[in-house]
DNA sequence: CGTAAAACGAGACGAAGCGTATTGTAAATG
DNA sequence: CATTTACAATACGCTTCGTCTCGTTTTACG
């Protein structure tokens, strides 16, 4: 993790870690398969206190909670971390379905809670698209990580959640 | 564009192109920086019949014909070199300037016409944010090309497109 | 035309980084 | 205590990169 804050993603080898760590190659093949592979553990286990699900009562509190914590993470500087593994994921499929396995379904999955408790809480549709409804979530964030053509600010959290209520939300009373 | 489909993004060398191509590797250089701005001109050129812009008098109707003709040209072929193309982009900040400016500022813009037209038929609120709207279509869409958990299909656009509607839409009489 | 400059095809070159193989040493295993 | 396993170090062959050096067209212009 500290070379890669020092050297940034691109310009992380195998050979460097491996000087870095006082290690021979052959150690590192042998515990993983290669760059990706290590790095996404690396960063697996520096993320592993998993970030609590909010749970203010409130869908759409939690929803702009958990974006903004989510934000707030990549801009304290896993951004490039995520970013790099990204590339990796699309140049070798292989290494896609293992950081969609490992990564992106968990956190899926995390916000999938948020949405099945407002629907519980009779806040949300019963019939609403919940895979369409996290695609439409993660989806923008993503596409600004990856592209930078704008910030992952607070004020990005609370218009995606707010459209996203007023699409698959039960109009509250008044 | 033959070598690129036979052997995929990733596999693309210089010394593969310029063999095929018959010409010196020096020739390729002199006239692109390197592979991404190569394989970025191409794609740019092979796609300038510029999609056309629906204009069906309904804004709902044009987002979700706009998002299904693009997603029909990626899963026709040009997914694979865009999904390339990002992958440079993200290792390459440099590269990411050149193609944000070149391909994604024009798409972004496309879609912004559509969203702009409707504010001016009434049918979408002339507050609306329109570069989050922007994001909130584009996002899932980049989002599902690059993680391939779901496919780009009608369905989808209709259902980014009607929901982005409820977000932003001044409800229609009746 | 005719000649000088520019662009060209071919491919050699050194620098990186990859992933594997080798070698002798140090742990651990039983 | 013997044997097996893991290890650090490093050499190796391979691939690709981007630059360079050749003669050989092709182009530009007097």
């Amino acid at each position: 993790m500290d070379l890669l804050r020092e050297e940034g993603y691109a310009s992380l080898t195998i050979d460097g870690i491996a000087h870095r760590a006082g290690v021979g190659k052959q150690t590192i093949y042998r515990w993983w398969k290669g760059k990706p592979e290590l790095v996404l553990e690396a960063f697996a286990s520096y993320a592993s206190r998993e970030i609590p699900l909010p749970d203010t009562g409130v869908a759409q509190a939690d929803i702009e909670a958990f974006l903004a914590t989510s934000f707030r993470k990549l801009n304290e500087g896993a951004a490039p971390v995520v970013r790099g593994l990204m590339a990796d994921a699309i140049l070798d499929p292989a290494f896609g379905d293992l950081l969609r396995e490992v990564f992106i379904s968990r956190r899926r999955d995390a916000l999938k809670t948020l949405l099945e408790r407002g629907i519980a809480r009779g806040e949300i549709s019963a019939d609403a698209d919940i895979e369409l409804a996290v695609d439409m979530l993660f989806g923008p964030m993503w596409y600004r990580l990856l592209n930078r053509h704008a910030p992952l600010n607070r004020r990005f959290a609370s218009g995606l959640a707010s459209r996203l209520m007023q699409g698959i939300g039960i109009a509250p009373a008044g």
